[in-house]
DNA sequence: TTTGGCACTCAAGAACCAAGAGTGCTAATT
DNA sequence: AATTAGCACTCTTGGTTCTTGAGTGCCAAA
């Protein structure tokens, strides 16, 4: 049934209505709304066909209709038309971002803050998994007796570090030198091919006792490993409150509730993204019930990605009701992720 | 009127009945769950007279009493008895607070959470502020051509850093030579004393030309104000939505709408912690209309400070609705807090 | 100062009703 | 075969009315 099929005109426009209206759409109204050359009896055929199709359903029986879950998928997948953001909108969101400070963390919430309040809706932006990109440089640094700073360089110029305990009696040259063969031997490896044995392995030959070697050592392992922990934006969940669709005090409880969870959304995030096939800038779109998601039923979710440097990437998206103006949502993704990877290319040269 | 008028016992009563079953109490009520030796009439009496005095009042005219924000008020400032907590409840935020990683940002996030999770409410952790510590090192480290670390050591044991850009041609001795100058003349400041015109004076005598020097200089001085930038955990609005009080959707929402400016929060504490007159363990306890931040009207705010080090402290405490258990909300910020302190202490050595 | 008694108030809930929007179905029309 | 007019039927929504009961304030007596 190609796009043209007046059934599917009918699914588009209850879809579009449904949507500004948050009112469960009848076949009088969709007459009125868009100029169907035919008679509200005949659109109540066809709904009733879209029906039994699975498409809209009626919350009871004397209502209009409204997009079932499935109905969404084929509006998104099949009707949808996106369109380009108006040039007032795209400067609102040009000016938020640019009057961050340039760096990275801040530029990343800052990018959530802009995107939940731009869309009115909850936006998740996550830093990138580091945990393939390579180790560039590692120092220790003496701090004060018994404490050092561990700093690593990662691919794309991504900096992180972590203040460990070492034992007090270590000098600053016997720190340079671990810090110095263990570098030589991890450069370029990239952080999840990096154990606790690879380590002790770099300083094979050098004359500080083994008891020593390993305590630092092992700092240094914990804070490669903490190295590509990931942080999570979430902002804007009390946006859902002000939405129609959330107005029950139940709804509202179940989904900010798991909201709350930022790991458990981060975490689901992930997996979605290893299930990807298209490519980088792909959007990921859940309606519904296909987000495994407890307390997200009456939702959709949207992702794609940004990238830092060639290789690495994280994720950008927008957690709102079902009915949501899916185009525009995506346009604003859209230009955000935009701005974010400009950005980070700026900083990074 | 001392605490053995019975109108206080009254008051007592109400409030702690009013905390427990969120219904406004009646005579009868009061007669019935608390042994009082007089009859309904006289506490209608007692009542009046309370209501008189501006410490309770009536939603309508056929309700019971519930306590006004000055009721609230007479009753934490003379009435509340603050017990410890049960062995139980010890040792269930002790558990929660040690198992989390070994690190300040994550300790204070986790235990944020906990107390939020605990007292089932509004949760509020904010890091010290570090304007009035002293900068004990700075170390300018080169990443990469154009790109350096500038790390800071500060009182108190803490370390704060950012990559700042320089130029591409500088060497990394001629940057350790900024470096050892600017550390030497700037060693034990407060870093709210420190300016750019302090930084400007503390290099003089290099060899190296002004403009490159100045752009070195104005990097690491955006790096120092940085560091003494505030970070913010407010954890568990959404056990907001779960009270009764806020089942009215616009409560909640005019709530969780100023909760989301974590800022504004952040801002209002440090402004009530300068008007403080007790001693550092004290507790602000604001209530209703005491809070000057729109959308708080019908909540509390208790906040305290626990130390990192001994002049340096940061803030902790609740946000919940001013029906709340004062003394338990008390007992518990005051048992997390005495879990941070220890947990710091021991990071410090 | 305390108490019993009583009239009064008012929110909350139940029951009922009317209006209106929307449907499905049938029979006629193109 | 597709479309349409017409109509009976359903069900939500909102308004009105009534009842119930908890609670008060006040008076007069102890």
């Amino acid at each position: 049934m190609g796009l043209n099929d007046r059934k599917m005109q009918v699914l588009q426009a209850i879809v579009d209505d449904y949507v500004n209206t948050n009112e469960p759409v009848g076949s009088k109204a969709l007459i009125e709304r868009h100029k169907f050359p035919v008679s509200s009896a005949t659109l109540r055929n066809d709904m009733a066909e879209l029906e039994r199709m699975g498409l809209i359903e009626k919350p009871h029986t004397s209502a209009g209709r409204i997009p079932s879950d499935r109905g969404y998928r084929e509006y998104v997948d099949s009707l949808m038309r996106i369109d380009q953001l108006s040039a007032s909108e795209r400067e609102e969101i040009s000016r938020k971002i640019d009057e961050c400070l340039d760096e990275a963390g801040d530029l990343l919430k800052n990018a959530s803050s802009v995107l939940s309040e731009a869309t009115g809706m909850v936006s998740l932006v996550m830093t990138p998994r580091l945990a393939e990109s390579s180790l560039l440089q590692l120092k220790l640094l003496m701090i004060e007796p018994g404490k050092a700073l561990v700093v690593m360089v990662l691919s794309a110029g991504v900096v992180k570090d972590k203040v460990v305990r070492i034992p007090n009696f270590l000098t600053p040259d016997q720190l340079k030198e671990i810090s110095d063969s263990v570098e030589r031997s991890l450069n370029g490896k990239p952080l999840d091919e990096i154990t606790l044995i690879t380590l002790a392995t770099s300083v094979k030959e050098t004359q500080i006792p083994d008891s020593i070697l390993n305590q630092v050592l092992y700092e240094t392992y914990t804070a490669i490993k903490q190295a590509d922990r990931l942080d999570v934006f979430l902002e804007g969940e009390h946006n859902m409150l002000k939405l129609p669709d959330f107005s029950e005090l139940r709804r509202a409880q179940n989904l900010l509730g798991t909201l709350s969870h930022d790991g458990m959304v981060a975490g689901y995030v992930n997996e979605i993204e290893k299930e990807k096939t298209g490519g980088d800038d792909t959007y990921m779109i859940r309606i519904g019930q296909e987000i495994a998601l407890e307390g997200l039923e009456d939702c959709s979710f949207i992702t794609t990605t940004y990238k830092v440097g060639d290789t690495i990437s994280g994720n950008i998206g927008v957690i709102g009701p079902k009915r949501m103006d899916y185009s525009k949502v995506i346009s604003q993704i859209d230009f955000v992720r935009y701005k974010i990877n400009e950005k980070i290319k700026k900083i990074n040269e």
